[in-house]
DNA sequence: CACGGTAAAAGTCAGAATGACTATAAGTGA
DNA sequence: TCACTTATAGTCATTCTGACTTTTACCGTG
């Protein structure tokens, strides 16, 4: 059972994006929104599905999600992360083993975004029936969105290098669908100290001008990939894996 | 790219399982422990490893997990959550892309265990040097465990039917390695209402008998496996996966 | 150049949750 | 009956949270 087998038998596997950015709709109110592609080929032609490719041998998971998610839809998101491996035997017509990652984007990082008949972006709430079951991708990664914007930075992956606790803000009440108190919300981001003050201001406004901040990149609390485990802090113990000592 | 290419050359997918169990060690205290199995074939013959198998093509991954667990080690948990994708390339000589679960398992119930030359039981800080990336492995699942028992009801996992509050304590105290207080624990689990008393007491204690809880199944909190995620009352919008509606 | 509108930023306050601690109850073995 | 042990209940000060008010600083308009 090991060298030999036509590659029918055994299980092939994939890799596929779920990638959220904030976008306005029709009535200028930003939404949750994702780029999903066309099939072009059976099984499921015609339908839409997650960005994504089969594994090449030679590429570890991240990588082959990343320059999938690259090649179909332009978009190189700072930051991605696994979401889970989806393996149901009845998934698929032939036996594929998908390995799932998501990936947040700033709104103004897609400008170079690839948009075509067969690239497109839907808002996270009127996502179509799909190939497969990327549906169920999808609701699940919006869970993980949903739960962990409240006890990670995550949010931070919707906005550029600089923004304002009011742009901050708007993010974390798309995502959570709730309005959020300003006085209380600044409270908890400074306590917090994900963000520092540029110092800068915006300006522009048509009032106050509202204080600049950037992600405060000095400690990360945010849970780790296992992979990048041997340098985060939050393990004490980094013991013999890799690395010196 | 895609029929008849040897299997050599295309990414081979195994599971493999973190068992953790509570068991004491030679004076008596209460330790993570997880059982580990040799190799007995290259690579990394002879050293320790995790126990898994390749993934068959007719096998969901978490029935391959349990199986493979199963087959080796006598064990069969009630629990069993998905990990991680490991698929670094270098991880292995050939390119293998291992899918891990993690479960718990009540002392008792390891009763069953097969334990001999080749299989054996490790406390978790003891851990020696194992083949492939598994010491990552379970470095990670240690981590997994310790936040998720803040906030979820895993710690049940460790325990059988019923049990009293001092033994859910102990869980606590084993795994997040300090001392809790009693007054305070009881509280804590009895406002987030995860157990329900039997109505019964332990007899045969050298004081005041304690009362028996067990599991209050009426609300499960926990966060979902994406596959169960239809059945999960925490979701509000099931939609058109499955089901009837 | 005062004025009204707007959102930033700071402050207030009551109730809930948390950690440290004390007191009492109910068994056992001696 | 007593000494001992742990279950269980209760207290209290501190911190956290959500709802709300006040003040500040800018804009555009007349």
């Amino acid at each position: 059972m090991n060298a030999g087998v036509s590659s029918a038998r055994t299980p092939v596997l994939a890799v596929s994006t779920v990638i959220f950015t904030l976008r306005p709709d029709a009535s200028g109110e930003m939404r949750l929104a994702l780029p999903l592609v066309r099939r072009i080929r059976a099984p499921h032609q015609g339908k839409w599905a997650l960005p994504g490719a089969p594994l090449k041998s030679n590429e570890d998971l991240q990588a082959a999600a990343g320059s999938a998610l690259l090649a179909t839809t332009g978009l190189e998101p700072r930051y991605l992360e696994q979401l889970y491996a989806f393996g149901q035997v009845d998934r698929s017509p032939d036996r594929v083993v998908s390995i799932v990652y998501w990936a947040l984007i700033g709104s103004d990082e897609t400008a170079g975004a690839i948009e075509s008949e067969n690239v497109q972006w839907f808002f996270a709430d009127e996502v179509p029936e799909l190939a497969f079951d990327h549906n169920l991708i999808i609701e699940y990664a919006l869970w993980r969105l949903r739960s962990k914007i409240e006890y990670s930075r995550v949010a931070l992956g919707f906005l550029g290098d600089t923004f304002t606790l009011a742009q901050l803000r708007e993010v974390y009440e798309v995502v959570l669908g709730k309005r959020l108190d300003p006085g209380n919300f600044r409270r908890m981001v400074e306590s917090a100290n994900i963000v520092e003050p540029t110092g800068e201001r915006l300006e522009g406004t048509r009032h106050r001008p509202p204080q600049l901040y950037r992600y405060n990149a000095s400690q990360d609390l945010t849970d780790p990939d296992p992979l990048t485990l041997r340098t985060t802090s939050t393990r004490p113990n980094a013991r013999d894996l890799g690395a010196a000592s």
